[in-house]
DNA sequence: CAAATTTGACCTAA
DNA sequence: TTAGGTCAAATTTG
């Protein structure tokens, strides 16, 4: 069946895609701190996008109850306007050729429902590891960190430990990290990570395996 | 004593 | 409202 919805479906992933490309290669070539890291937001917003797209694809047997082919580019665009609020410098470095149709904020509607809320938050993504603990202890992984919470997690029988790292003071280091002991083999625990340490304190040795 | 942890309260997105 | 993330006062640790 290819339908109609499924062609926009290819060309929207398309887009995205190319969109996501071009964002890469712009962060390759430019190196100011700030837009880096705009960049970076906006790199995430599109795998993010992509990752939506790829849930609800129309490779299913179910197609009949496939989107209505304007919920989903609305959460895509939803999320990609996020990052493009946040990136208003980016109006000037307007691509050649096509995708302009995916920004529909550059001639401003008067009555856009969406403006009111541009003070979205976006945070980093989590790096996830798998790491054994066979004397039921966490190894250490070389940064010092400070455990600031513990919440029992719904479903799982271990709780999640919270931390941040320990010159958050100091330093503006804002990496933090999530521990849990797994479910299935209490000699696992899951370890994730966020954002990158600025911090250049000890030796930086990244756990193994995962 | 300072510094790190514990733990219930608080906050907020879904 | 609930679940998950964070704050911060009390407590423990070194």
């Amino acid at each position: 069946m290819a339908n109609e919805s499924f062609q926009e479906y290819k060309k929207l992933v398309n887009e995205i895609a190319n969109g996501m490309e071009q964002v890469k290669q712009l962060r390759a070539s430019s190196s100011s701190g700030n837009q880096e890291r705009v960049l970076e937001t906006m790199l995430t917003s599109y795998e993010e996008a992509l990752l939506i797209l790829n849930e609800i694809s129309p490779e299913g047997q179910d197609q009949s109850m496939m989107i209505s082919s304007s919920d989903l580019p609305d959460r895509v665009l939803e999320t990609m306007l996020t990052s493009y609020e946040e990136a208003p410098f980016l109006n000037e470095i307007a691509p050649e050729g096509q995708d302009q149709s995916m920004i529909s904020s550059s001639s401003d509607p008067p009555d856009s429902s969406v403006t009111h809320s541009l003070k979205k938050r976006r945070l980093l993504p989590m790096t996830t590891m798998l790491v054994r603990a066979d004397s039921g202890v966490v190894p250490d992984d070389g940064y010092s960190w400070r455990k600031y919470g513990q919440k029992e997690i719904l479903g799982s029988r271990y709780p999640r430990d919270y931390f941040r790292c320990a010159h958050l003071y100091h330093q503006k280091c804002l990496a933090s990290k999530q521990v849990q002991r797994s479910d299935d083999d209490p000699n696992i625990f899951e370890v994730k990570y966020r954002g990158t340490h600025t911090c250049m304190r000890p030796a930086p040795v990244p756990p193994p395996l995962e």
